[in-house]
DNA sequence: TTTTTAGTTAGCCATCTGCCTAAATATATC
DNA sequence: GATATATTTAGGCAGATGGCTAACTAAAAA
């Protein structure tokens, strides 16, 4: 495995549970507070919080506190890195595609030979 | 949560472990056997075999058992329904930021009155 | 200064992960 | 038919995950 990225490891997990990607969604509309973020999730604060330090921590979203209010907001980079593996993989699924559609012209052109 | 979409789940899953995106990797440049697969990774065959069901049941990949060797295949769709997910969350982000210029550009105008 | 509010920490618990070895199955090959 | 090959199944184990309640801290409001 020469190209391992530890970070897509932990931006991919973040991603794969729903509370997380709600998160996600909600904070790409603007910045939101911890009890903002918890609202619409049926679950206890802890819960979140829990959530909340798993996107911290694959640097997805960013929070600082003022007062006793702590504000979230995405970290839209470590998406895009995400984004841009899943692009390159279809990019290289599709030049794939092209050098079979190659392969098969040829062997149809030698066919009519 | 209004949109939940469990396959989401299963394929963010399947891509936060880096010997699963080394398969998907390499399946993406054509088919091949699970030995193939298993080859590079330093691991048991079960293990392997473990991961590939994950991506199979992840819709990632699927695979065919002829005589006693079984090859595995991309399956793009479920790539591209996670690509999807991130592009659309960017886009909704970058909407976010022209308002947000726009406003900023409104407040300036109005100070120069 | 008491009380509320907003978040945090600690600790418990069931389940899921990811890895392993050993044994089983099912085809090819000799 | 006997043997080698290519998985596959069974079962075990340590550690991560995702949820909870209860108790704590710190800032704001009354």
């Amino acid at each position: 495995m020469p190209n391992e990225q530890p970070s897509l490891d932990r931006v991919f997990h973040s991603l794969a549970d729903p509370s997380r990607r709600a998160i996600v969604a909600r904070l790409v509309e603007g910045p939101a507070t911890v009890s903002e973020l918890a609202a619409p999730l049926e679950m206890a604060l802890p819960s979140v919080l829990q959530h909340l330090r798993v996107l911290e921590d694959s640097g997805l979203i960013r929070s600082e506190k003022r007062g006793r209010v702590r504000t979230c907001r995405i970290e839209p980079e470590r998406l895009s890195e995400a984004e841009t593996w899943l692009t390159e993989q279809r990019a290289l699924w599709e030049r794939r595609l092209d050098r079979l559609g190659a392969y098969l012209e040829t062997l149809q052109a030698q066919e009519k030979d």
